[in-house]
RNA sequence: CGGAGUGUAGUACAACGGUAGUAUGCGCGCUUUGGGAGCGCGUGAUUUGGGUUCGAUUCCCAGCACUCCGACCA
């Protein structure tokens, strides 16, 4: 991609109005646009992103045997009043409502809706256990919505539910829900804390949240470094001192939510109906269990915990590009053409090999805002074309990450 | 939803109740090119509605919006 071509542009200054960083940094960047606290466009680089987390999340749901559905967003009223939460909870409290011949809600969540999809579907043990997710914008009419991505109204989630024949059935499969979101965040270039909370009236050992240190967070969880304890500050019994497992002293801190996964019992099963014959030919209510997973937020996540003083540090597995190439002119006419020339192969060498890079072919701006832009925007590898490294026969390489550069022969040597 | 703060060029900031200014961006010209380059010319703004006043960006009231703190967060 040529950042030319690219819509956005970068900005110089903070925006007025906004405090944490990842709204800083992104909007800074290029990567989304406000429109309303807590709704945000997303922009072409700010999509890229936001879509190679998708793939992840998609990838790893699909690998514990998710099916991946698209349910509407427009929901009914009545299915909500089934369920008791039109006028109280969650439908009384965040649902966006819209009223014109009819009245509908606008998803939070889908509990309800897939419910009644499936009970269509399930009628013996052997239709069970099943898992569909899908991964869609939710509209949730937060009281006060905050932080960037980290707490918005509309904000794009990864819900899967399961449905089980027996309560076994579903522990087991709430352990493998939990590795396959390990893998996520581990692939997303994170280290989340797996933290016991409070289960909405089921039990904490079916209540899980996936959080990630950070100032910015809106939890506190006290936790072990030896990962054997971690537990929310909402249900911690502050008489606890240290680790259980370990016996070291437990530490606080302060939290990103970027995912829970937890038990629904029967409770939705029975108020709408989802039963199945056994094998006795006995009917029994699904069981059910909800795991949630905030993409959107987790991009917000990643740039609280991945940036410095000049701007983003993408991992690589998400980053919008792998590579940024400037080429830094000279303003002598002949060595910029030759600077010219090398920058727009390596470009095309990296390119033919399907490798994403971003190069900045604004040759108008001078190189110390080549430089700052690459540090905004990111990227984790900068390669430089200069009049220095021509000399030299190379090019400088030099990861976003750190300070060191090193002059390379060849674009082979950094594939 | 309660509390506090802030609303002025695209962006970030100034302006005693009396001609709205600076920086940056953007356009043109010339000079520049390894950490947001220089000079010149040009472009471009007071959140909305009331009120006080000869006169309101400025003071008062209300609305709207944003940020922060709190409550809330299946």
């Amino acid at each position: 991609m040529k950042q030319s071509q690219i819509f956005t542009k970068t900005q110089k200054e903070n925006p007025k109005d906004e405090k944490s960083i990842n709204a800083i940094l992104l909007q800074r960047a290029g990567f989304i646009y406000k429109e309303m606290a807590g709704v945000y466009s997303f922009l072409p680089m700010g999509l890229i992103v936001l879509n190679k987390i998708t793939n992840i999340v998609r990838e790893e749901m699909q690998a514990i045997g998710g099916q991946e559905v698209n349910l509407s967003v427009l929901q009914p009223k009545a299915l909500w009043q089934k369920t008791d939460r039109w006028d109280k909870g969650i439908g009384q409290e965040v649902m966006y409502k819209v009223k014109d011949e009819t009245e509908v809600g606008l998803g939070p969540t889908h509990e309800e809706m897939l419910t009644d999809i499936i009970k269509n579907y399930i009628e013996s043990f052997d239709d069970l256990p099943l898992a569909v997710f899908q991964i869609q914008t939710k509209f949730r009419k937060e009281a006060r919505a905050k932080s960037g991505l980290l707490r918005g109204r509309e904000f794009l989630m990864k819900d899967l539910y399961s449905f089980h024949s027996s309560q076994d059935d579903f522990k087991n499969y709430y352990e493998t829900v939990k590795q396959a979101y390990f893998k996520v965040f581990e692939r997303s270039g994170l280290k989340a804390i797996i933290t016991e909370a409070s289960g909405g009236g089921f039990s904490k050992d079916f209540s899980h949240e996936f959080q990630i240190i950070s100032q910015d967070g809106e939890d506190t969880i006290y936790y072990c470094s030896c990962g054997g304890f971690s537990q929310n500050e909402e249900i911690f019994d502050k008489k606890i001192k240290n680790c259980p497992v370990c016996l070291k002293e437990l530490q606080k801190a302060k939290s990103i939510e970027a995912g829970n996964i937890f038990s629904l019992g029967t409770k939705y099963s029975q108020s709408l109906g989802a039963f199945f014959t056994d094998k006795n030919g006995v009917k029994q209510p699904v069981v059910m269990g909800c795991y949630g997973l905030g993409i959107s937020r987790l991009m917000g996540a990643i740039v609280e915990v991945s940036n410095d003083a000049n701007g983003i540090i993408w991992p690589e597995a998400v980053a919008p590009f792998t590579y940024h190439l400037l080429p830094i002119l000279s303003g002598k006419k002949e060595q910029d053409e030759q600077i010219l020339e090398k920058a727009n192969k390596v470009y095309n060498d990296l390119q033919n090999k399907g490798i994403a890079v971003l190069y900045d072919d604004r040759n108008k701006k001078s190189a110390g805002e080549k430089f700052a832009d690459a540090d905004l925007i990111g990227c984790p590898m900068r390669l430089v074309v200069s009049q220095k490294t021509l000399e030299q026969n190379s090019i400088e390489a030099k990861k976003r990450s750190s300070n060191e550069t090193k002059l390379i022969k060849d674009v082979k040597q950094i594939s």
